[in-house]
DNA sequence: GTCGGTGCCCTTTTT
DNA sequence: GGGCACCGAC
């Protein structure tokens, strides 16, 4: 059966369908068949007689690959397995674990995870004696600083002067755990995610031969989501393609969300430049949303400083505007979200309907309602599936098993045994390593479980079973080790340990299985049932639904207060609500609340509404309030007029507001206290109480 | 060295 | 409300 292009794809979809040859630069707007575009394309190579084996497909998850590979076997009816693809890094993992000796990494290597990074960086912060300084980061800030000056490619000294300047004081002790942290990954075989990347270029720009034998291999380069690319990415893609090489590169300058990872727009902005002859096509139909919908986007847009020449435009014509629905707090919030979700559950199946937040722990309190209800969902973003303490500990056995020299698995792992610390650990791995009999026996002792323990991973390391007949073993271990550290949650816990039973089925190479873990960490249960998704919006990058709501657009939460110091930070926080309300095919309700819970206080602050909420006009949409009743009502005309008063804890007007300092900068009145003082909050210098004279109100 | 208790801090986003 | 560092007891 033929493809009929023509009739499928409008005019510039065809054009990107159609130019296989050189480089093309697509920029497409949310909603305009990105995804489409690319199957099509795919399928057209394969039907020009290109090997699927020379097609490579670098998208931002794997689950976004395998979903287009799906649809592009539909459309041919073919079997197009052979198209390499999935994330950067995974790709980048399996090149690497190729040419594993051309990197002098032959003797095998660990991806190791955030939470693996912080371990060491913590053992380098207290083995460097520097936990002892009051005031000195502690490891995840650390880590975080590490990471972030490494995406951006600065070095550290450049990226606190221009990040975080109050930690410049302790720039040689920080280089000094850098430089550890460098040391021990090189000594253990362990490369982390930046790691992944940096070995992979390295390895292409070195090794010439295998760089052209990658050329050779790989004549078809398709990206997605070129925005969210870093400098190191773009620089592979370079390497890969070479210079007449037949690249693709498909973005959205407005839907750059990953710039705190070093992404850069001007990958986008330089991709004619790296490229000569670049075709650029644009595509400007959105096909996904309705024309009230594309109209409050196109308004966030526009408010945007840095402008993005976007005017996207729909034939979906509908009288429904999207909604903004003011609740009391955050926690009636809730059940206000749960009530329109069962409304809209009338006219839709729950898996076309998403709750959007920020920050992972934003959907907690509607988390329980839904139980309560006993609805049932889906949640991406937040804490993830490999990172629970019990799938960790048995990942480390695994590990353990897979590579003894693997240090953070001996202390993970052991150490949950009975009177087996950090230092008992160390001592058996250095054992180990040294092939000293004598000084493991004396350490096992006393503690004929740690000998057990020992044996049986002895034995699996040479039986060479597959993954899940391993894990089954480790569970003899494990199992009751799980039963009495997690009493309260052991039935959900065992569900977990269920699902990486399930997920293990499915390959027959330890390694590779866990790499994928720590690569992937979102290989879930199939979405197969008919559930509601609850979703940060960087995981639901894209994704769309008929029905999207999107929670605790407030001060503070959305634009998260931590990037209120630097204005690029909150432009990306607009394209991030940008991001967001695009995904909403036909319904798309805006909530906020009026207080937000402070479980630390155990009382309830005062919230203003966001600046990208107060900036809407009040025409594009239908305003709604939570009555002290619980009742939603429209809002009063005469009220929409002017923005809604913010609700204060005392008369003065300035409370809740923000002013400016000329030393301290921007903050935000917390206090009036009488006659002329003021308590204010400034992001970078804290609680100071300031002298009217020299503040100016904003 | 290990374990358990207490007090403190911070709570973004992802590979 | 939880993870982490610290401290004193075995």
């Amino acid at each position: 059966m033929k493809i009929d292009y023509a009739k499928e794809l409008n005019e510039a979809q065809l054009e990107a369908v159609y130019n296989l040859e050189g480089p093309l630069l697509v920029i497409a707007g949310a909603g305009s068949g990105k995804t489409r575009t690319i199957v099509y394309r795919l399928a057209y190579l394969v039907e020009q007689g290109i090997w699927p084996e020379n097609i490579l497909l670098l998208t931002f998850t794997r689950k976004a690959a395998a979903e287009m590979l799906r649809r592009v076997e539909e459309l041919l009816g073919r079997d197009v397995a052979g198209v390499g693809g999935g994330t950067f890094h995974s790709f980048a993992y399996a090149m690497l674990r190729k040419f594993a000796s051309a990197v002098g990494l032959n003797q095998g290597f660990t991806v190791i995870d955030t939470s693996d990074a912080k371990d060491i960086i913590g053992q380098a912060r207290a083995s460097l004696h520097l936990d002892k300084d009051k005031g000195f980061p502690n490891k995840n800030t650390i880590y975080d600083l590490i990471s972030r000056s490494r995406n951006k490619e600065l070095a550290l000294e450049d990226f606190l002067s221009a990040n975080s300047y109050h930690l410049l004081k302790f720039l040689p002790e920080l280089e000094r755990i850098f430089n550890y942290y460098q040391n021990f990954k090189k000594e253990h075989f362990l490369l982390d995610y930046d790691d992944l990347l940096f070995t992979f270029e390295s390895l292409l720009q070195e090794k010439a031969e295998i760089r052209e034998f990658m050329q050779q291999m790989f004549k078809y380069v398709m990206v997605d989501e070129y925005q969210d690319t870093n400098l190191v990415q773009g620089r592979i893609i370079k390497l890969l393609v070479g210079e007449q090489g037949n690249v693709m590169a498909v973005g959205d300058d407005a839907q750059s969300i990953y710039g705190f990872r070093g992404a850069t727009v001007e990958n986008i902005l330089n991709f004619p430049k790296l490229f000569p002859g670049t075709k650029i096509i644009k595509l400007e139909q959105n096909y996904r949303s309705t024309q009230p919908i594309l109209e409050l986007t196109n308004h966030i847009l526009k408010q945007a400083r840095e402008k993005y020449p976007k005017k996207l435009f729909s034939h979906k014509k509908s009288s429904v505007k999207p909604e903004i629905i003011y609740t009391t707090s955050d926690l009636s919030q809730a059940q206000v979200v749960v009530r329109k979700i069962e409304e809209l559950a009338r006219t839709y199946p729950y898996s076309e309907i998403a709750v959007l937040f920020r920050a992972g722990y934003q959907s907690f309190a509607l988390e329980m309602e839904l139980v309560k209800l006993g609805i049932s969902f889906y949640k991406y973003g937040g804490q993830k599936f490999s990172e629970a303490a019990h799938i960790k500990d048995l990942v480390a056995f695994l590990r353990l098993v897979a590579n003894p020299c693997d240090i953070l698995a001996w202390t993970r792992a052991l150490g949950n045994l009975k009177g087996v610390g950090p230092k008992t650990c160390q001592r058996l791995y250095q054992a180990f390593m040294e092939g000293n009999q004598e000084i493991s026996k004396s350490l096992c002792a006393q503690k004929p479980e740690l000998k057990e323990v020992l044996e049986k991973l002895e034995n699996l390391r040479f039986k060479s079973l597959s993954p899940l007949s391993v894990l089954e073993e480790i569970m003899t271990i494990y199992g009751p080790i799980m039963e009495e550290k997690f009493v309260d949650d052991l039935p959900k816990r065992m569900a977990g340990v269920e699902q990486l039973m399930q997920i293990a089925s499915t390959y027959d190479n330890l390694d590779v299985f866990l790499a994928d873990l720590s690569l992937e960490p979102s290989l879930r249960e199939e979405k197969s049932k008919d559930r509601l998704v609850l979703s940060t919006i960087h995981s639901a990058k894209g994704l769309e639904w008929s029905a999207v709501l999107i929670l605790d657009l407030v001060e503070e939460r959305f634009p998260s207060k931590l990037a209120m110091q630097d204005p690029k930070e909150i432009e990306e926080e607009r394209r991030l609500l940008y991001v967001g309300c695009t995904r909403a095919r036909e319904y798309l309700g805006l909530f906020v609340p009026a207080t937000v819970y402070n479980r630390y206080q155990n009382s309830f602050d005062p919230a203003s509404p966001s600046p990208f909420i107060r900036e809407i006009i009040p025409s594009l949409v239908k305003s709604y309030k939570e009555t002290y009743f619980g009742e939603i009502v429209p809002l009063e005309e005469e009220k929409k007029e002017e923005p809604k008063p913010r609700p204060e804890k005392n008369n003065f007007t300035a409370t809740g507001n923000y002013c400016e300092h000329k030393i301290f900068g921007t903050g935000k009145v917390i206090a009036h206290i009488p006659p002329n003082k003021y308590k204010v909050n400034f992001p970078q210098f804290g609680l100071k109480l300031v002298l009217e004279d020299y503040l100016t109100f904003k």
